[in-house]
DNA sequence: GTGGTCTAGACCACG
DNA sequence: GTGGTCTAGACCACC
């Protein structure tokens, strides 16, 4: 399993993993029924300490992406994939609507919302021409 | 003052506060000048304690956003207004380029993406007519 | 907050706490919006680790029975009282369902059953005048 | 032997083997002196480690469930059904006592348990005209 | 004062 | 080998 943890990172190391872990599940890496890296391996490999992974792998069992198998290890469980999909879409659909809300909040006009969109689409998405803009607009300054 | 704070909100209260004050200004609600309320008064009307106020207000100093007038109270500093627009365009555009980012990692296509902007706008901007997506879209369901 | 826990029980000690945390509720004795005793507290009161009741109470959250307010502490959620009762007779129900299942799979009569039930019965509600059962109850609806 | 199991149920695999063979015996499937399947057979059928099966096996013949007879394999022994229908019994009892306290103790009226017990017996044993116990029946020895 | 995160290490049951 | 529980103690942000 390929993941990384910033231990300097805003979010704890245990959230980080748990939201990789669903990542992986949700882009297909990791299917139903796949054996999940083990307690010891994934701490030796990402160097915290075992309780940090264990944690982020209860997590993910009580919210059932993951099962455990006694004396063998942790399955991602069946309807993981499905809900890791869903839970994705929502979480971002949430965090757009946050920030959203708040440049409304702080005053901003639809334009200037709207440019500010294109411009960070641009930057995530680079290889998609341009898709949610396709009107020829010019890269005017982004003021107040 | 009209703020409104969320002690089970994810965010501190104090930084609560902080933000709103900087939306007020940025929004033109408080101009350069304008008095704003003493701790007392706003620990009183949040039901808060007012240590969190000072906390919040003394952050608004370290920025400049704040002045103290000598047996006065606390101002809106002169260049306030200039620096919360300032700093409101770039919060909005660092929390969308973060979103946008995880949206990416998560392996979500820019189409998927595009349909969930235009929801959210949509959402927060009901009067603009649509104005990141001047595409006559069809408004097909928003799936996985 | 009057709990007790076993440390030798069959049940691990934050599932104990866990419990006895929802049958108070349940049964009352905590009220929405009440503080529960702080995790050192509870801690020494019982004389186990911090991280035991930190996990107690955390899945307590993750169940939406307990709500953070930071800095200040725990507090009933405004749910909880409900939601504690609802499952008080689901999990009754589940290991009443269980015990009959197992007791018919082992080829045990209904009648060797009935006769086990009214003598257990007798010994948990010994106040109860005999067995609930021989009066010609009305059937109503088991709620909560 | 038609047994099975559950390598995600709550108790360990080779408790359920442990349960569900003295349930045969008490139930008359297996009678004493019968063969039971041997080790490599039964672990190969439930697709799970040797091992397990083994220490099942072991425990029913600490219990003196199970005889060893040289070069040949595992019989049921001549006291194991008597043994098993008492032990179905006793737990089945003590089952019974524990659910019943719990109930009491998370508040549950005498009335709700009763209501319980009734829904799920008439689950358990759907044949049985209703519950065995409105008939005034003489409180007899409860034995196998 | 409060909860929250992380580390370190012991011990256990299970397969 | 696997996960699970518990202890001990450090450090942090928030109120």
């Amino acid at each position: 399993m390929l993941l990384h943890v910033d231990p300097a990172g805003d979010l704890p190391i245990y959230e980080q993993i748990v939201r990789q872990v669903k990542f992986a599940i949700a882009a297909g890496a990791l299917a139903a029924g796949d054996m999940i890296s083990s307690v010891r391996e994934l701490a030796k490999e990402l160097a915290i300490n075992p309780n940090t992974v264990i944690r982020a792998y209860r997590q993910l069992q009580d919210e059932e992406i993951l099962q455990s198998r006694r004396g063998t290890g942790l399955v991602v469980g069946p309807a993981a994939p499905e809900t890791c999909r869903r839970q994705r879409i929502d979480m971002i659909r949430a965090r757009l609507g946050q920030v959203l809300a708040e440049a409304r909040q702080s005053g901003l006009h639809d334009g200037h919302v709207g440019r500010l969109i294109r411009e960070q689409l641009a930057i995530a998405f680079p290889d998609a021409e341009d898709d949610a803009s396709q009107t020829p607009t010019q890269p005017e300054e982004i003021s107040s």
